[in-house]
DNA sequence: TTCTCAATTAAACGTTCGTTTGAATTCTTA
DNA sequence: TAAGAATTCAAACGAACGTTTAATTGAGAA
C-alpha cells in the first residue's frame, strides 16, 4: 500500500515557511518576541493568521525555530575558530575573544539588510530571561563555555576556574550590551560618540575585553 | 473659599500605593514588564485590581514609577562616588569602575530579602529596549555618562573620545549581564562554577573592567 | 480526467489583558 | 457628629492575543 502520509511539521520548507522565518526573525529582532504578534508576522509575511500555527504548531515553535537556526551556526563557528588558535602565543587573548565575538559580526555583516538585526536578535537572546529563550541557551551553551574556559586557561594559567566562567559570562555581556545598544549610545552621549561601523565596534571590544581577560598577573 | 481639591496623583503615598511599588519592583525584576499583570500585582499586593489605576494612572506610569524610585538615587551615588575619587592616582580605573558597580552592589545588598531583585531590575532597565524605560535612561544617563568619560580620560589620556565611551558601553552590559545571569552560570557551566556571593563577583568584575578600561597603552 | 493531499483562507473561539465605572467604604476635618 | 474627600471594591467593557475549525484552492499522481 502506497502511504502518502503528511510530512513531519518540520521537514517541509515551502516558501511561505521561509518568509515567516525570515521576517519573524526581523520583527523579533527590533521589538521582542512578545510583542510581535503572529497577525503582525503573517501580514509582514504576506500569510495568513493560521500560517504559522500550521507550518511550526505554535507562537513558542516559531520562536525556537528562529533562534535555533540563528544560535546554532554561531556557536559552530567560534568552536571552529577556536580549535584554530594557538593558546601559547602572545595574542592568544585576542584570538579567543575574536574567536567568541567575529561569528556574531559576520552574521551581521553578511545580510543584505542595513540595520543589524541578527546582532540585536543574538543579544535579545543572550540577555533574555525568558523561560522559552533561556531554555534554549542553556541548551546550547555549555559546550561553548567549557571549551572558552579550558582555552582561556590554557593562556592564561593564573586565572582560576570560577573566574575563567566569569570572564566569559563578563565578555558575553559586554558583546551582547553593546551589539544591542550602540545605536542608543549618539544619543546618551548628547551627539559626543558616533560609532561609525560595526568593526570599529568589534575593534574596541576585543582590545577591551582581550585586556580584561588577561588581567591579574601583574597584581 | 476653601477648596481642598484631591491631591495630585503623584504626591499621596499611602499604604497601599508603597505597597503596589514594592511588589512591582519584585514581579518585573522576575519576570519583566510585560509578563507581569496587574492582577497579578494587585493579589500579591493584597489591593483591588483597580488600585494600580486608581494610584498611578495606568501601568505604564507605575513602570516608570518603579523604575524612577531605582534609577535615579543609583546614578546620584555615583556621580558622588566618581567626585572622590583622584584621577592621578594608579588605581584611579579601579576606583571609576567601582564608583559605576559599587551602587548597584550596595542597593542589592542593601534588602533584607535573600534574592538579589534590584539588581535583576535594574539589570532589566538597562537591557531593556521597550520603549517605556529606554526613554527614561535615555533621560537619565547622559550626565552619567559623560562624567564617567571625562574621568575614565583624565585616568588615561590616550583614550579618545569615541572609545572612552564605548567602553562605558562595554563597562554597563558586562556587570548588567553578570548581575542578571550569574545565577544561570551554576546551570550553563554544568556546576563547574559557583559564584559564592556577590561582592566576590564584584570583586572579579571590577578587575576585569579596570583592565579593560585602562587598555592601550603598552600597544 | 479524477483523486488526493498539502497548503491556504476566512471566520470564529476562548482567554487574558488594561482600563473604566459607579457604588460602597473608610478616613479626615470642621 | 455630620459632611465631604479619599480610597476601596466588585463588576463589566472593549481590545488584542494565540489557537482552532471547516471550507477552499491548487498541483502532482494514478
Amino acid at each position: 500500500m502506497a502511504i502518502t502520509q503528511r510530512a513531519s511539521i518540520h521537514e517541509s520548507a515551502t516558501a511561505t515557511k521561509m518568509r515567516l522565518l525570515d521576517v519573524s526573525g526581523r520583527l523579533f529582532a527590533e521589538n521582542g518576541f512578545d510583542s510581535v504578534s503572529l497577525r503582525l508576522i503573517t501580514e509582514h509575511a504576506d500569510a495568513n493568521l493560521a500560517a504559522v500555527n500550521y507550518h511550526f504548531g505554535s507562537k513558542e515553535e516559531l520562536i525556537v525555530a528562529v533562534v535555533e537556526k540563528l544560535v546554532g551556526p554561531v556557536n559552530q563557528r567560534r568552536l571552529a575558530l577556536l580549535r584554530q588558535i594557538n593558546v601559547d602565543g602572545s595574542e592568544a587573548c585576542q584570538s579567543i575573544v575574536g574567536a567568541f565575538i567575529d561569528p556574531v559580526i559576520e552574521v551581521a555583516s553578511r545580510g543584505d539588510e542595513e540595520d543589524q538585526i541578527y546582532c540585536k536578535l543574538m543579544s535579545r537572546c543572550i540577555a533574555s530571561r525568558d523561560e522559552r529563550v533561556t531554555s534554549l541557551v542553556v541548551r546550547q551553551f555549555p559546550e561553548v563555555l567549557a571549551k572558552f574556559v579550558d582555552s582561556l586557561r590554557l593562556a592564561c594559567p593564573w586565572i582560576s576556574s570560577d573566574a575563567a566562567h566569569m570572564r566569559i559570562l563578563f565578555m558575553a555581556g559586554a558583546m551582547a550590551h553593546s551589539l544591542f545598544h550602540h545605536d542608543k549610545l549618539v544619543i546618551i552621549s548628547e551627539g559626543r560618540c558616533n560609532i561609525s561601523s560595526l568593526d570599529s565596534l568589534r575593534d574596541e571590544l576585543v582590545q577591551f575585553l582581550s585586556a580584561g581577560m588577561s588581567a591579574g598577573i601583574s597584581k
